[in-house]
DNA sequence: CCGCAGACATGACACGTTTC
DNA sequence: GAAACGTGTCATGTCTGCGG
């Protein structure tokens, strides 16, 4: 399997007041892609520039940061051209990998504006290689600009940055960088398409967590009632487990429970509710097992966002309430 | 019936980080 | 600038039980 180290530079209404702004809100004017194969040995490249049709102006912050001019963009290709021409030297079998979250998801807004066909039903499993160096190099949750990490990796900078093939190019340098493969495991899934029905749902298992991806739900109260997102399952035991903490959320966003497995020990549960584009909800939960001493602190948690609720409601006299315990009301 | 709180919900912000 | 994501706080609510 190849990996395809994707980029994109976009631009965007320099008004802000374009009708076109809302189902185009950014235009890809650019991209830029570097092949490795499965060993990660550089193999080919991709560089095109794209003349764009919504945005005839540059934003000038954009213009700023890419140090590009529309009158370049002219040279460029129609967007249905270049992004045929690009998938076609994607080739069959390989993974994407860029560096953050938006990559991918832009280039199918920009697919589905211009009436092309989508790159996959539902969700795409990806390589966000910001994440693998948090992973490999960090604490796995900070997220570093890609100069960051050419800097602490000791990468020579012998291109400008913030043009795509170039950002391509650094982005397979730190990919290639990372030693450890089980790093790159660690897949992470574009939602721009949610899953629509149970078959399309994802369960995935990694070293140290499980991950499950709903299908779409109308509301969240549907979302939270469903029996599958409301579980707490040991992953590895395949067993439906009693929780010690039933599920609680602490800012109306996340909502957490523990439950206790005999053999594993306690599964911490993390829900979030996510919003599609056209107003349904879908749900990612992730799994995984935590020490007693971290049961302790989610329940520290949990009450100290009693506390604080109850706090606010005596200082505050009659008024307002703080943010409560448990917004949710999962079973 | 009213007033008072606590518990439970929820949306609106602000901040800090990244992408372009 | 605009968007996304995580985190946290604030400003609104409703529901329920208790005492009067």
């Amino acid at each position: 399997m190849n990996y395809i180290i994707l980029d994109l530079e976009w631009n965007q209404s320099s008004t802000g007041q374009e009708p076109e702004a809302a189902k185009l809100p950014f235009e890809i004017i650019e991209i830029g892609a570097i092949k490795l194969n499965q060993e990660r040995v550089m193999v080919s490249e991709f560089s095109q520039l794209i003349r764009p049709t919504v945005y005839r102006r540059m934003h000038r912050i954009t213009s700023k940061l890419i140090h590009m001019r529309m009158e370049e963009l002219e040279r460029g290709k129609p967007f249905t051209q270049v992004v045929e021409d690009f998938l076609r030297w994607c080739g069959e079998d390989y993974i994407f990998c860029t560096w953050g979250p938006l990559d991918l998801t832009e280039l199918q807004r920009n697919l589905r504006y211009y009436g092309m066909a989508p790159l996959s039903r539902g969700p795409i499993a990806f390589l966000d290689v910001q994440k693998l160096f948090s992973i490999a190099y960090e604490d796995r949750k900070s997220r570093r600009a890609l100069e960051w990490a050419v800097d602490y990796l000791e990468i020579k900078k012998d291109i400008p940055f913030h043009r795509a093939f170039s950002d391509a190019y650094y982005t397979a340098r730190v990919l290639a960088a990372i030693r450890d493969p089980e790093v790159l495991k660690n897949v992470s899934y574009d939602v721009f398409n949610p899953p629509l029905c149970r078959e399309e749902e994802i369960k995935v298992q990694f070293d140290t967590y499980f991950k499950y991806i709903s299908r779409t739900f109308p509301d969240k109260t549907a979302a939270l009632a469903d029996r599958e997102v409301s579980s707490s399952k040991c992953y590895l035991c395949r067993r439906n487990l009693r929780k010690k903490v039933k599920w609680f959320s602490p800012n109306g966003r996340h909502y957490y429970c523990v439950a206790y497995c005999d053999k594993h020990g306690f599964l911490k549960c993390k829900t979030r509710i996510r919003k599609t584009e056209d107003g349904k909800v879908y749900v990612v939960k992730t799994s995984r097992f935590i020490s007693p001493e971290d049961m302790e602190k989610l329940v520290e948690r949990r009450d100290h966002a009693r506390k604080m609720h109850s706090h606010s409601r005596k200082t505050a006299g009659k008024g307002p309430d703080k943010a409560g315990q448990t917004r949710g009301s999962i079973s």
